[in-house]
DNA sequence: CATACGATCCGCCAAA
DNA sequence: GGTTTGGCGGATCGTA
């Protein structure tokens, strides 16, 4: 169990069944028209109704759901980053250290010192 | 850091 | 006739 403790992110709405299936998909193509199939909606529709009922964009939601993925590994797994990258659905573990940096605040090699001995942070 | 090019996002507006 | 949809265009973003 890691520290990410995430909402059930159903609101009810119609991504109540979209956003489960992302992040159990974070390894695939999440690009928008995959998305927007999967919901049966065009790419400008989901766009919309994405940014209305879960208040950001599906790209950002999609970075940040892998981020946090990549948060759980780095503090359960001995998995190098590369390894966390590709198993977060990362290209490389450079995008993935880009996306960690702005959201957590921190590059991930930190962020899994910091978790497993928090006086040398 | 510079470049370049595909992807995303969102205002606009005709159509449903 | 108010509301929702979705294609288009282009500014912006992301990634190689």
């Amino acid at each position: 169990m890691c520290s990410i403790h995430q909402e059930p992110a159903s609101d009810g709405s119609s991504f109540g069944l979209l956003l489960p299936w992302l992040e159990q998909n974070l390894k695939r193509d999440l690009s928008l028209p995959i998305m927007a199939r999967r919901a049966a909606m065009s790419t400008r529709t989901l766009s919309r109704r994405f940014l209305e009922q879960v208040g950001t964009t599906p790209a950002r939601w999609v970075a940040g759901a892998r981020v946090r993925r990549a948060q759980c590994l780095l503090e359960e797994t001995d998995l190098s980053v590369e390894r966390v990258a590709a198993e977060t659905g990362f290209q490389s573990s450079s995008v993935l250290r880009e996306h960690f940096v702005r959201i957590v605040g921190t590059s991930p090699q930190a962020w899994r010192r910091s978790f497993r001995d928090p006086l040398r942070a």
